[in-house]
DNA sequence: GTCTATAAAAAGATAGAC
DNA sequence: GTCTATCTTTTTATAGAC
């Protein structure tokens, strides 16, 4: 199964950019051809379902980044403490330590949400059957664990909001800062 | 002070389902004509800004809410956890129980973000201002009320936010009832 | 694979009658 | 205060040349 258009995956950065500050209903052609530079046809030649080709391809990416990327960290070596505070400093990058909304928040909103609630539910719930799979791991119980890794995703998504909110990203980092130990108390 | 126009008051409801649903971006005048049955002259009759004044019409009915109904809860009688478990029970109706985003959230992505910035911040902190001055009347220290009252709007939002994605109210309720031992603790 | 040109639909906004 | 009609701009989408 190797990758049939190569081309489309550069133009994910630019995409995920706009999707996660503006929301599905908030870009338009325009905006992606001129983010991008590509014109509105060549956009179509390589997403020919438009907008929601482009977001589905963002998703894919976003899918295998949080595994790839968030949930490695918490398979890797040392206590729940150290797994969660490595994950963590990747997730900090991710979100341009506070500065960038949450694309799976974002699509949650509008004409969008139907069509990818799925998915992003499916993605969340990968994410924190990860985070739990470590608190089980260092000895906790699982129907805590479970409860604990709601939490931390709930605070991840609070703290993006609200740092958004109050044009404060400090608000995300004293988050993550605490995440670890919030979660594993 | 009297209303100028007392109309417009009763297109709030209608408005606020539809902006906090939709985001800013993904609410037309042609759905917002549909939700309150009013042709879309006489939606700029009585909003002749656009959508741009509707939502500032829907955010100072929000703003009048926040003060008379959330921070009211906080000051009547009773402890610190008595007051909190009251806001709650208040900001829990407000949501639909989990059911409905919230309007400041929705409003912070899409175009509207810079317009309305600054009135959203200004709500949040004097939410947040209500909360840590209940704390510090209960004998806290001011500078943790304040990390905890932050600490409060995040897991509301969050909360939210986890509710919508993965189609499940049950984990904003949750939230809501660990919040006032979560805070005063 | 990218472009120009263009079509078709929707959105934002206003004029003027009632 | 509401409507019909109309206008302008923007958006989505496609055809066809290079």
């Amino acid at each position: 199964m190797a990758k049939q258009t190569p081309a489309k995956q550069s133009y994910v950065p630019p995409l995920l950019d706009l999707f996660r500050q503006y929301g599905y209903d908030g870009v338009s052609l325009s905006k992606i051809s001129e983010a991008t530079g590509l014109g509105k046809a060549s956009l179509y030649h390589h997403f020919p379902g438009g907008k929601d080709d482009m977001v589905a391809t963002v998703l894919n990416t976003l899918d295998r980044w949080l595994q790839e990327t968030a949930v490695d960290a918490l398979d890797r070596e040392g206590d729940a403490l150290t797994r969660l505070g490595r994950m963590g400093d990747r997730i900090r990058d991710a979100y341009s330590h506070g500065e960038k909304p949450c694309m799976l928040a974002s699509l949650m909103l509008g004409s969008a949400k139907d069509n990818f609630q799925p998915q992003v539910k499916a993605m969340l719930e990968r994410w924190m059957g990860a985070i739990a799979a470590v608190l089980i791991q260092g000895g906790m119980d699982k129907a805590l664990a479970q409860e604990r890794s709601e939490e931390a995703l709930i605070a991840i998504q609070g703290a993006l909001i609200m740092a958004r909110a109050m044009g404060d990203a400090a608000i995300f980092e004293r988050t993550m800062e605490r995440l670890p130990e919030q979660i594993c108390r």
